[in-house]
DNA sequence: TCTAAATAAAGATTTTATTCTTTATTACTT
DNA sequence: AAGTAATAAAGAATAAAATCTTTATTTAGA
């Protein structure tokens, strides 16, 4: 019979921001391969086809608290389903979009988002022009209004994607309307209390990341 | 008169990745410093207004060769054109956008990258409604000339916004055209030859981190 | 001209993430 | 039913990055 060990780990949470990023990778994955039909998926299939490490697939994998089975992987839709739940994808995650310009604009029509947690109830702007419209089907709305409207729809997530000379003090009224977690895509960096959560997407970065090793590589460097 | 080593630091180059993100939060600080007319600002100056560690700082700036002076600290102008060198700003970084989407055309409005490197002279698309027409000034063609152009014009950076599903082959088709350097903005992991550089920006692994911290923080986690 | 304060720069330590190794489990095969 | 091959899971080692500490420089002020 054996010894079975009792012993319950319980360290579940605390993933990695890298394996966090990894976690969507492994979603859009799963997604096709239940397309395809396939029931169960093993770590170092998965490997090959997204060229990571087997083992650190099972490592991320094993944050969600899923357990696999040896010779058989993991039932693919169990699976996705939960790392979703983990992400809190399929929870209800409305969202306010503060700044309606073309990047706003953008995020307003990129409803793939909604499939990955997040839906857009609202954007804020200050153009006259913009005001009481709609683009898509959300209602673009005067910025005065996000601190009534965030309390009483207990929206507490906002997105940022204002000209970067407004973000800082933009930021800081959505802190006051009660958001607690902004997605900033200015490439500002804010300054708010600790309690809020920010998470960065610039551009910019990412262009510097390109150009720079891209650059390097034409000179022949070692990569 | 002391002694004077003469021994050159040579490690120029090999930035860390978080570093290169980090230079462009650096230049557009130094942007604002220059708009309100400073000539000099020191690491712990600047560490003290982005709260970064200024040890860091220091280490990032000198990954360009600028050297600072005690007690005065760097030359506003001189560290952020320094930067810019490095980083491959100042280049001519003309790049083809291919997938004339929302994000697509969010990008193609987003003029404020070419004072960050980026110059988009074409985009591509197969929406015949799209096709040769212009989106603010720049030229929407079919996907078949991308090969021919690029070769033309000698562009060899590439900028990826198709849907997902075809996210794959674009790249490769991209590749073949003699594209050196992806910037996906798509969430699938490409699979290209070893020398060619992906920079991946997505959306959903921004989101991911985002939802999962903000629900971690709301059930009263350390953060 | 000398002293002291400020700061850059280099090195060491700590922390974090990834990769490698070992162990144990499970299902398939004979 | 037993052995074997495949694989998940846990732990150890490695690699990388951030932070901390120390040293040396330099300019401003006495």
């Amino acid at each position: 019979m054996g010894i079975r060990k009792n012993i319950k780990t319980k360290t579940i949470d605390q993933a990695s921001e890298p394996t966090l990023k990894r976690l969507p990778v492994y979603i859009l994955h799963l997604q096709e391969l239940e397309s395809k039909g396939a029931q169960y998926v093993s770590a170092p299939a998965m490997a090959s086809v997204l060229e990571f490490d087997s083992t650190q697939i099972v490592k991320d994998l094993s944050v969600t608290g899923i357990k696999g089975k040896p010779k058989v992987g993991y039932n693919v839709t169990e699976l996705r389903q939960t790392i979703e739940e983990y992400l809190g994808f399929n929870k209800k995650n409305e969202a306010f979009l503060v700044g309606a310009g073309k990047l706003g604009q953008a995020l307003l029509s990129y409803h793939e988002l909604q499939g990955f947690g997040i839906k857009i109830i609202a954007a804020f702007d200050v153009d006259e022009d913009k005001i009481d419209t709609q683009y898509g089907n959300t209602p673009i709305l005067h910025i005065e209004k996000l601190g009534a409207l965030a309390e009483r729809l207990e929206v507490n997530i906002g997105i940022l994607t204002t000209p970067n000379s407004v973000a800082q003090s933009t930021a800081e009224a959505m802190v006051k309307s009660g958001i607690k977690a902004i997605w900033n895509l200015t490439p500002i960096k804010l300054k708010l209390p600790n309690n809020i959560i920010v998470q960065d997407t610039s551009m910019y970065a990412n262009v510097a990341v390109l150009l720079k090793k891209h650059h390097s590589s034409e000179k022949g460097e070692s990569n």
